[in-house]
DNA sequence: CAGTGAGCGAGCTTCCGCTTGACTT
């Protein structure tokens, strides 16, 4: 058995470590915390000190009793967690669950994998910082309180199973907000005036793109100066030339990778860390979840090595980046390729693409700046005031540049940027058209996934192992959505200034587009009305930032951690009671009009089954009728119309041979009837719209997708059948369903083969699974 | 590429951060 253990947070760290060790050393993994409140109560003890109930749970059992059959027989117990906040804690809760000899215990921590790094830091152990971990302690407790105090007064006030949290519920704020501010928002439209010329030299001719700078508020405006411009005789005015440089950024954190793969990949926060798991697990980029942009020595040599001989000396300049992040812990490197003379690796399309995307980053954050000339041309024409001003960049030097560049989150139109056309002062010049063009006023983005995640991150909310789940635990709770919406077409007018001729058109052009993105829900709304009128203090953007700073206090051993707690729980538990007792039942109700037909009042609120519409008085004798809201539809915005036209099903909308078909909307969404049987509608399809051609077509798809269910079945023994469903072909068996083994064809699974694996899968069945505790 | 097509009830639900499998009907 081997003299030394060595724990660390990750199984793939352990395998690189136990490489570099040798003999006398073991390396196992913890897999990141081993004990944590229990889930099932609060677990803090609130009137003695805010002492927590710690308890190992059930998937973590394993782990412990392999670690501690381990450290029995070692004779010295490293602990290597990273050094952070959390780091730190795993290595106390190690320390106590393993129950830990201390003189036997010793704690070490580095930054970079690699030989000499470890041995060093084996060289220079130190004891656990307790002061670190109460500060862990501390932000785990107000986490669970703020958690498990807010969320059953929503279920109460609100509507059961809701959520609310110190991250959560400031991520949803967000996003409602900004669809406040987009609802708000009210569209102008000015107009664009651009002129091409055309510019003689040397025989030939070139063009040149130049427009007016300023916004023209009215269409008038616009006119007068082609007007103008008709006659107009246009001489460059000035030209100015300024050198000017691009920097690279920094290499990739979680965020910035999150980002930068949803912009120039399309890929899904989780899709980009799942393949960036698999990445760091086949070794080829180092540690995923990490805040900090730096680069280890050992990366700076080798990224100097592989530009010098990629692109040559020139292009080497290395850079120290420095975190601007709020809260940033940098318990490890930035996300670079292990080893940066792979520009390719073998795998996957999605791992190639995101390790060439790594791997370029990574390279260019070492390279030198771009050295660019930047020259701006004015031009003036006779009778017009504003003069045409024409850009153009010429790259002197590309550096950087030659590799990558970071994409943006808005896509402003640019104005011609290249080379421009040899031009001297004083030159006349040829106009060929002048063009003036309507353009409208944005309302500010729907975030993104990605987008959401880096204002989180400017807010210091949330961490790089968070980000990725925040996102789906407000989809999961049903704050948020994430939608693609489809845009509609928008007139704009354009007027054409040519042969001293103005003609006007009216064009078209698509706005509205949303691509993939978050919308908050009724339910969000609601929820998020009720935190921020009752919890302010919770929501305030500040609120995660001014706590890290206690924490810190906490960590420094200026402030003792439950003190710290006491006085944040004191008046947060009474504001909890408060609102308990004084807020009424929120639904968000909202008076939309009178119905015509019986002249009862029309509300929308929120009902037990989500958003609906009723028509006449809940306490009324006669009762109201109710309706479900669709599912493209809001409280927010529907219209009294919309809400009556609720009430039109089960609508008929047509016969077929001899029975009659409707469109209804039930449970799980609208769906079509006939002859006794159901057809859900696609997402796509508008329950009022549907026409008896569309209804048949989603009858017949369904009943093709019927026939095409079954690959196989056996006339010996019907129960047996081999079917396509959801996830794949599967053997279904009276009621019970079975995964059919990789690499098996399911079209030649005979009778015996389905049996057998039934027979095997059930006896996987009596393996201790998810153990339920009571309690 | 599934399949379900209401409506009392009693009892359940929940946080954030660290880390990977197990296991999919």
């Amino acid at each position: 058995m081997a003299k030394n253990l060595v724990i660390v947070e990750s199984p793939a760290k352990a395998k690189t470590i136990e490489g570099f060790l040798g003999k006398d050393f073991l390396v196992k993994s913890s897999f990141g915390h081993v004990r944590d409140l229990s889930k099932a109560t609060l677990s803090i003890d609130v009137d003695n000190g805010f002492i927590p109930n710690y308890e190992v749970p059930a998937d973590k059992k394993k782990v412990i009793d392999d670690l501690k059959k381990a450290a029995k027989s070692a004779e010295v117990i490293w602990l290597a967690s990273d050094e952070d906040r959390e780091g730190e804690a795993i290595a106390w809760h190690l320390a106590e669950a393993l129950n830990l000899d201390q003189a036997k215990t010793k704690r070490i921590v580095f930054h970079e994998i690699t030989k000499t790094a470890i041995l060093e830091a084996i060289q220079t152990p130190r004891t656990i910082d307790q002061n670190l971990v109460n500060a862990q302690q501390a932000r785990r407790v107000l986490d669970r309180l703020v958690g498990y105090e807010l969320s059953p007064l929503l279920w109460k006030k609100v509507r059961p199973a809701l959520s609310a949290g110190r991250v959560q519920s400031v991520a949803v704020r967000l996003i409602v907000e900004r669809e406040n501010e987009i609802r708000e928002f009210i569209t102008g439209s000015y107009f664009k005036v651009t002129a091409l010329f055309e510019v003689e030299k040397e025989g030939k001719t070139h063009t040149l793109k130049a427009e007016i700078p300023a916004k023209l508020q009215q269409s008038e405006e616009a006119e007068s100066m082609l007007e103008k411009a008709k006659d107009a005789v246009f001489t460059i005015e000035e030209i100015k030339t300024v050198p000017a440089k691009k920097s690279p950024s920094p290499p990739f954190t979680t965020s910035t990778l999150q980002q930068e793969a949803s912009r120039k990949l399309s890929f899904s926060v989780a899709k980009t860390m799942m393949i960036a798991q698999q990445l760091y697990e086949a070794g080829k980029i180092t540690y995923m979840r990490t805040d900090s942009v730096n680069l280890s020595g050992m990366a700076l040599s080798m990224a100097k090595e592989e530009i010098t001989r990629a692109f040559g000396e020139k292009y080497v300049k290395t850079r120290n980046y420095t975190t601007k992040s709020k809260g940033a812990q940098e318990a490890h490197e930035a996300i670079r390729p292990t080893y940066l003379n792979s520009p390719e690796i073998k795998g996957t399309a999605d791992q190639r693409k995101l390790y060439d995307l790594i791997w370029k980053r990574t390279i260019a954050s070492q390279m030198g700046d771009a050295q660019l000339e930047k020259t701006t041309v004015s031009i003036s024409g006779t009778g017009i005031k504003e003069s045409f001003v024409a850009t153009g960049e010429v790259l002197i030097f590309d550096g950087f540049l030659k590799v990558y560049l970071e994409s943006s989150d808005d896509e402003d139109d640019e104005i011609q940027k290249g080379v421009l056309p040899p031009l001297t002062k004083g030159m006349v010049l040829n106009n060929r058209e002048v063009l003036a063009t309507e353009k409208y006023t944005q309302h500010p983005p729907r975030y993104t996934e990605a987008s959401l995640v880096k204002k989180l991150e400017e807010l210091g909310i949330g961490r790089p192992s968070t980000y990725a789940p925040i996102i789906s635990t407000i989809q999961k709770r049903q704050y948020v959505v994430l939608e693609t919406r489809e845009g509609v077409p928008r007139d704009y007018r354009v007027m054409i200034l040519k042969s001293k001729k103005i003609h006007k058109e009216v064009k078209q052009e698509i706005t509205g587009y949303e691509k993939s993105k978050l919308f908050p829900t009724d339910i969000g709304s609601l929820v998020n009305s009720f935190l921020v009128q009752y919890f302010l203090n919770i929501l305030d953007y500040n609120f995660t930032a001014n706590v890290e700073k206690k924490f810190d206090e906490v960590a420094a051993g200026n402030v003792v951690w439950n003190e710290m707690i006491r006085e944040f729980y004191t008046p947060f538990h009474a504001q909890i009671a408060d609102t308990q007792e004084k807020s009424k039942k929120v639904s968000g109700e909202k008076l939309l009009g009178l119905d015509p037909v019986s002249g009862k009042n029309v509300f929308v609120k929120i009902g037990r089954y989500g958003p609906m519409v009723q028509i006449g008085e809940t306490d009324s004798e006669e009762k109201p009728r109710f309706a479900g809201l669709l599912k493209n539809q809001s409280i927010e915005t529907i219209t009294l119309e919309q809400a009556l036209e609720l009430f039109s099903f089960p609508r008929l909308v047509g016969v077929y041979k001899d029975k009659e078909v409707t469109v209804s909307i039930g449970r799980f969404g609208p769906y079509v009837k006939y002859d006794g049987a159901f057809f859900s509608l696609k997402k796509t399809d508008n329950p009022l719209e549907v026409t008896l051609e569309r209804a048949i077509e989603v009858m017949e798809e369904k009943i093709l997708a019927e026939k095409n269910k079954l690959i196989r079945d056996y006339p010996e023994n019907p129960e047996v059948r081999v079917l396509n469903g959801r996830w794949g072909p599967y053997i279904s068996i009276a009621k019970a369903n079975y995964k059919i083994p990789k690499g098996v064809e399911p079209s030649s699974l005979t009778l015996q083969d389905c049996l057998k694996i039934a027979a095997a899968a059930g006896e996987q069945e009596d393996k201790p699974k998810k153990t339920r505790k009571k309690k």
